[in-house]
RNA sequence: GGGAGAUUUCCCGAGUGGUCAAAGGGGGCAGACUGUAAAUCUGUUGUCAUCGACUUCGGAGGUUCGAAUCCUCCAUCUCCCA
């Protein structure tokens, strides 16, 4: 399923193959947001060719609504959405963090209140395996059990060791070949709760592990020493996940770190917001500054957006329309894209580090 | 010609003697957003400034310790009667 392709010979960073059903994943790669069959706002036309080659959708989101059964009577999740490539579903351990409503949860699972219509929702290890089976996508997720940061470390560890037993059960119902399951590490900002998190996990033998439990109220310095001292334990020859992340910055070093796998909500809920990724730093397209500007967010970007100026841009977002969040969203996926395929062609050529470190300084100065 | 009512900070619009630089919207400006309860949320919006000071509520006078609020005149607008 996984092929380590090639290691740059100076860093951390991989370039790999992923094989799936319904097709395959360059890495390292980036997976855009699809949380309830949608990466919201991009039609599937513009998002294949923004060059998405995998998205992410959730577990807890869509058993809601519309929920398992109307998935399972549409024929599961791809001929639902009409997404033909690969899905990787999350489990809902993330939902348990998130959502205000949760009522309880406990070792057997967590009890949700549905934050749609308050009805309540019971999500175990088992029943999120089956949903995501039923959704029928390319990766699972084990649900886990993440908890905010800073946090005391019995807390930590308690989650930590509750994920490891519940991906355990995971593994024992997920008998499907075609859907690869993953793992999640957890431990906090704690070397040693996380490398034993990832030796526990290892024993168990999963398709790939995934990092998680960051970006959660740490700082991106603690990420990344966090990333130091868990991806050296996690395999070698098997996909690694950093999950929720991030920034084009988040992004580089997790990759100089040896992360294979991204997803995260930034690229479209910020390009809703009006602001745009360049590789000169953020752009705020609702700022007074892009009133009369007549050049592009990025002249090199092909996307839609690009073809039109920032002033215009900027009319949209002032003037409320929804093409302004559609193109925006459009462009930050296509720079991310762009940043996943460009971090790729370095890493085959062993120049990973000096990419990273020309593309921090240029993204820094445009602040 | 006579009568009634109105005029508030960028706009709309509260406010009828001190707690008013003045509610609330809108608009403007800025910020946030990391496995999506987010086309959302937050801050700010008279001037200068650190407390604080100063100038504002159509205009000009006046009453009062104190006025956006009360009185007089003027201007403009709306409605009603001729």
């Amino acid at each position: 399923m996984f092929t380590l392709l090639h290691c740059d010979n100076i860093c951390g960073a991989r370039r790999g193959r992923i094989v799936t059903l319904h097709g395959t994943i360059e890495t390292p790669a980036f997976m855009p947001v699809g949380t309830v069959g949608t990466v919201k706002g991009v039609e599937l036309s513009q998002l294949e060719s923004t060059g998405a080659e995998i998205i992410l959708g959730n577990t807890y989101h869509l058993s809601l609504r519309p929920g398992e059964d109307v998935i399972r009577e549409l024929g599961g999740l791809h001929k639902f959405t009409g997404w033909r490539k690969p899905i990787l579903t999350d489990s809902g351990g993330f939902q348990i963090f998130s959502l205000a409503r949760i009522m309880r949860i406990n070792e057997s699972g967590a009890i949700f209140r549905s934050h749609i219509d308050g009805s309540k929702f019971e999500l175990s290890p088992e029943r999120s395996i089956k949903i995501q089976e039923t959704f029928g996508s390319d990766i699972a997720m084990v649900l886990d059990h993440v908890v905010s940061l800073p946090n005391e470390r019995s807390v930590i560890e308690e989650a930590m060791l509750r994920s490891v037993r519940w991906a355990k059960r995971c593994k024992e119902v997920s008998d499907h070949s075609y859907q690869k399951l993953f793992a999640i590490v957890q431990g906090g900002l704690d070397p040693a709760l996380r490398r034993s998190c990832v030796e526990m996990l290892a024993e168990l033998d999963f398709a790939g592990y995934a990092v998680g439990g960051l970006s959660v109220g740490e700082t991106p310095e603690e990420m990344y020493e966090t990333l130091d001292f868990t991806t050296p334990f996690m395999p070698i020859e098997k996909p690694r996940y950093l999950m929720g992340v991030g920034t084009p910055i988040d992004i580089l070093n997790g990759i100089l770190r040896g992360i294979d796998l991204f997803d995260c909500v930034m690229p479209t809920r910020n390009g809703r917001n009006a602001l745009a990724f360049t590789d000169s730093g953020a752009v705020r397209l609702r700022n007074a500054k892009h009133k009369i500007n007549d050049q592009p967010l990025d002249e090199n970007c092909s996307c839609p957006a690009c073809k039109r100026s920032r002033g215009y841009l900027r009319h949209l977002f002032i003037a409320g329309e929804m093409l302004g969040p559609i193109l925006l969203a459009i462009h930050n996926l296509t720079y991310y894209q762009s940043l996943m395929s460009r971090s790729r062609a370095a890493i085959e050529q062993n120049k990973f580090k000096d990419f990273y470190k020309e593309y921090i300084e240029k993204f820094k100065a445009g602040h």
